[in-house]
DNA sequence: TTGCAAATACAACCAGGTTGCAAAATAAAG
DNA sequence: CTTTATTTTGCAACCTGGTTGTATTTGCAA
């Protein structure tokens, strides 16, 4: 049951074509698409819908939200079994591809008081296999 | 040998009055600084030269560039006791501030065979203690 | 002191993102 | 199948953070 429709209903939101097609495009993405890269994929919705139809979606939890190294903002299809939670990414600095690394995240530090913690991201930037075997 | 007309003339750049403002303020804030930030501190100095600025003091090593959860720049001075590592950041999704946590960063986790390691980022992210009182 | 490369000020511009509001569409009740 | 309350869409305008072009000024080395 992983499609745009049901999870949208199961998630309590309206089903509207642009959530379904956004939500689609997400799922279909190997990488966390910006705006932009999904307004491309999608002429005919609307630039303003689809920044506040990408909103809803996270609103709701069907899709995650980062900023990338451009300081642009990020968006990814967050499974149903928060896949992404749980371990470590790899991110290469030369071909920007993302590798899930097996090891387990470190645990949460203490934080001051009055601080409430969402997140936790361990990002291990470096460069792979791939890249490295080219350039030597 | 920390002030930073000395720090300029080692790095080989030009020493400028909005240089050396620019990385004076760099120098005595806690937290990496938004253009904002340090625009409101040195109200004199043009906008678009303090752009050209902090990236010159970027280029030459002397500042530190990062993108904060809100997709804004911050910068944050890169002095010989890169006083920045070694410890973790937490970023406040709600005013994108930054603050420095006392716990040390957990140990690299092993990579697999061929992949290089440049740097490790501990990212928490959550909502400090200013925001979270307002909302309540 | 002079000459030139580098830095500054100012205006215009650009990209990504947000706001306000009237018109259209969803989904629930009758 | 209508009606109705509420969301969502589309469009225009706007905002913030950041960049580019260029004439003028400044740092600094000869």
């Amino acid at each position: 049951m992983s499609n745009p429709v049901d999870l949208l209903r199961a998630a309590g939101v309206r089903v509207t074509p642009g959530r379904v097609r956004s939500l689609e495009a997400l799922q279909a993405a190997t990488q966390p698409m910006s705006h932009a890269d999904i307004e491309s994929l999608l002429p005919d919705v609307d630039r303003v819908t689809l920044y506040r139809v990408l909103d809803s979606l996270v609103a709701c939890g069907l899709a995650l939200k980062a900023v990338d190294t451009r300081g642009v903002f990020r968006f990814s299809a967050s499974g149903p079994h928060r896949q992404h939670d749980g371990h470590i990414h790899f991110r290469c600095t030369s071909c920007g591809g993302v590798s899930c690394l097996k090891a387990a995240p470190p645990p949460p530090p203490k934080l001051p008081r009055g601080f409430r913690l969402d997140a936790v991201e361990f990002d291990v930037r470096g460069t792979c296999a791939q890249c490295a075997g080219q350039s030597a």
